[in-house]
DNA sequence: CGCCGAGTTGAACTGAATCAAGAAACGTGG
DNA sequence: CCACGTTTCTTGATTCAGTTCAACTCGGCG
């Protein structure tokens, strides 16, 4: 249960087997069923979570009630709302998880605590929000870049997660409607154009 | 000369004026003129800058030769290529002084030194670091709005900043053409329509 | 003065959204 | 295992926000 997360830990820093088995159990189990919420809109998001298994996504219903994909939450990756994580206010997002998923889910203040005692730990956390961060930094140049292009650069980064997701959610993480993406999907097919 | 960076440090973590001394040693102070380079295109992005003074702009050329800017540098914040600076991988960003400009340098290999023997000061550079997170999170969300409410959202952030900035700028950093810019502007100034 | 870059304004164009039907895939109950 | 309803995906016609191209204004500066 704690494999991928101890590989995922190693794969950055070192840590104790002490430190990692408290670190370990301050962690919770969370199973989620398909269309399960992790996070809704209006809750303060104090968790942050690992996930081991399945997948979800965080996105925004925005005035007109239309959902807005910010992200996605696969294997490996941890996701949360850092907004509300860090500001302790409500949040604007849902999480929710796209198939049956398990994650493994730290306190923001446990986590805080644990930091002072184990500062390899904050160096791991540090260095995970750094990566998470670089390809964000990415996101936000590809979202200029017309529909085409988003979507080949999306197929390049997650093809493999391709018919795990539904169109309607690929197409809105690309921001643009479920409509596009089909005619986009068929002129990358064929290229008869 | 290292008020604002005090200051600032003061308002996330408290650290020893020892360790302070220490960190404040490494850091090396620049100046750019106006249009001047903190880095260029190809260049391996090594360090993290505190601004202390002017503003600068982040950007990537495109393709088809055409900037957009990803980013922005004031006062009080740290910037960097982060997925440079991570991976040790030429950048493909531009950061170049919107004004005459001053910030605090540190570099990456000396950064990671400190935080081995300082871990308060990798704790000050990972809160800083989840506040830009949360910040580019709602980036990514209001770019998949529609350029009004793109204007709107960056008067209310960076309203104080409009005029520093040329409408060049601000309209690449919003995703549209300085044509469309100076119509919702016209369209803001004016609601008689 | 006259030039030059920054900003505005207008007209035509275009990529993507919207609206509207179909087709295909999926799951649930008989 | 099939029939039926629901959701997902595709395809077509139309509309619209924002781009492009081009001309014009304004203010600074040699």
């Amino acid at each position: 249960m704690y494999e991928l997360l101890t590989n995922h830990i190693a794969r950055h820093v070192s840590l104790h087997e002490s430190d990692l088995q408290t670190f370990f159990t301050a962690l919770k189990l969370v199973k989620l069923r398909r269309h399960q919420y992790l996070l809704q809109e209006g809750m303060i998001c104090r968790h942050d979570n690992f996930v081991i298994k399945g997948g979800v996504r965080q996105y925004e219903v925005d005035n007109k009630g239309r959902e807005k994909v910010i992200h996605f939450g696969f294997q490996d990756w941890w996701i949360t709302d850092r907004y509300s994580w860090l500001t302790g206010l409500p949040s604007i997002y849902n999480i929710q998880a796209l198939e049956d998923t398990e994650l493994l889910q730290i306190d923001k203040d446990t986590l805080d605590q644990l930091f002072m005692t184990i500062p390899p730990l904050e160096r791991y956390f540090h260095i995970v929000l750094q990566h998470t961060f670089a390809y964000w930094q990415e996101r936000i140049l590809v979202l200029q870049k017309p529909a085409l292009e988003r979507y080949l650069h999306f197929r390049k980064l997650y093809g493999h997660l391709e018919q795990r997701l539904s169109q309607h959610h690929i197409a809105s993480y690309l921001g643009i409607t479920r409509e596009s993406l089909s005619r986009l999907r068929a002129q990358v097919a064929q290229p008869g154009k």
